[in-house]
DNA sequence: ATTGACTCTAACGTAACGTTATCGTTTATG
DNA sequence: CATAAACGATAACGTTACGTTAGAGTCAAT
């Protein structure tokens, strides 16, 4: 058989076929004079045993020291194969994981509607202003202050953020299970479902976001260090309560 | 921050670091007149969520996508993503399938049909049938259609069993009387009666053999450790209830 | 001044082919 | 029989994400 009529065969290319030529773990039967390779049967049992071994994802190097040493334990090599790839799935079950959580923190993240986006950085009336504008530039902070400004105008719920955020930051240093504090981030919770609609979850996410994401750290714990942490705590506790 | 100093820190080679430089996938803030490169928080914030797309592995061309293009859509790039992980893993449960049918023949203890040969090859009922054909082209996907149809049928069983498998195994550390544990052993049961006709009796004697042959057992807990055990369990209760 | 720890660039190596590019061979057809 | 289509061959670069020398400069401490 020539090259092209093995490769359709079996389904791979004849490129590939060259290659395992190149590196001797597939050479025709023989060639012609004009260098054509020609394969039998036989090379095509192998072919088939390559590709077996191919997809259960052996390196062609170990494939050529299985087919060509009589002696290799098959069923040892197995074996220890599986056990690789058991160990890649489970680390692919934990990529899943990781990348469902944060999807869903993501998307809690989302839920956020400007005004909350906007909570986190008002400095309008802060004694680090100042500091806020040489950080972020003068056209940052304005930007924030007049939104922020015109959220004002529409309610108070800046005002009554930061007096939780105070009431909050007075009890940081207790339990986050107390009774004190669930109730209080209790009313935390109230508090952001006048705004979007927060399921527990995403809750719990947006607390942990409160300290990974240190510019909103920085914000919070301006009410009291270590607030962030303390929150975040707290609203976990919370949100796995219900 | 010097580079050994960031490497150290989040736990990646200098190497990595002069290789994300140099595809610009992570510049350092400056360097000194002498070349070194300086890093700062900035950048060390955003070798992190380099480290989480790669983690969760997305390949470095896309991770610069993502952080250099705030519009991009990171949950719609996470939930492809996700898919595409899904899919992986279940074809790396066909190999696991495979090896292992391969080992038990090769000890004698079962025959492997043709099927199971092919299993490994076979795309026609995934969505990703079209990145299979652009990575193995056309023909090979096709033939591997073609094999795969005409066993498809005994495919099918495998798979809900396969299915089944692991969703038993996702509970099997819970009581094997409880509603669900019986709820899916009676899925179990009504799968068996697909291939023959089980009584009770005989079901429940199934389960036993589950335990008491090691060849079973090593097949079945490679879904779950002690997933074995769990199925007889669950598998006499729900008998003797009947 | 020397030493040791650290840094730099440059460049080859890895796995398994895909993809041109250039050219020779075989076969079918006008 | 000449030519084109189909097929075959070799050669060599491209791909992914760095690891690994190799040679040489820099910095701080002794």
């Amino acid at each position: 058989m020539q090259i092209k009529e093995v490769a359709d065969l079996v389904g791979v290319s004849v490129r590939t076929l060259h290659h395992y030529d190149a590196i001797g773990l597939l050479k025709p039967e023989h060639t012609t004079e004009a260098g054509y390779r020609i394969y039998t049967d036989d090379e095509l049992e192998r072919l088939q045993q390559i590709l077996f071994y191919k997809e259960v994802g052996f390196p062609l190097k170990k494939i050529k020291a299985i087919l060509d040493n009589p002696t290799f334990d098959q069923v040892e090599a197995l074996e220890k194969h599986r056990e690789r790839l058991l160990a890649k799935r489970s680390q692919i079950d934990t990529m899943l994981e990781t990348i469902q959580k944060t999807i869903q923190h993501t998307k809690g993240e989302m839920n956020m509607s400007n005004k909350e986006r906007f909570a986190g950085f008002d400095f309008s009336n802060n004694p680090y202003e100042q500091e806020a504008r040489e950080r972020w530039g003068n056209e940052a902070v304005d930007k924030a202050n007049a939104k922020i400004k015109q959220l004002k105008d529409e309610e108070n719920l800046q005002q009554t953020m930061n007096d939780l955020y105070r009431r909050l930051a007075q009890i940081r240093n207790e339990d986050p299970a107390s009774d004190i504090a669930q109730q209080r981030i209790g009313e935390w919770y109230q508090l952001l479902n006048h705004i979007g609609t927060y399921s527990y979850d995403a809750f719990k996410g947006l607390g942990k976001m409160y300290v990974e994401d240190e510019r909103f750290q920085r914000n919070i714990d301006q009410f009291g260090e270590g607030l962030a942490i303390f929150m975040r705590d707290a609203m976990a506790i919370y949100a796995d309560h219900r």
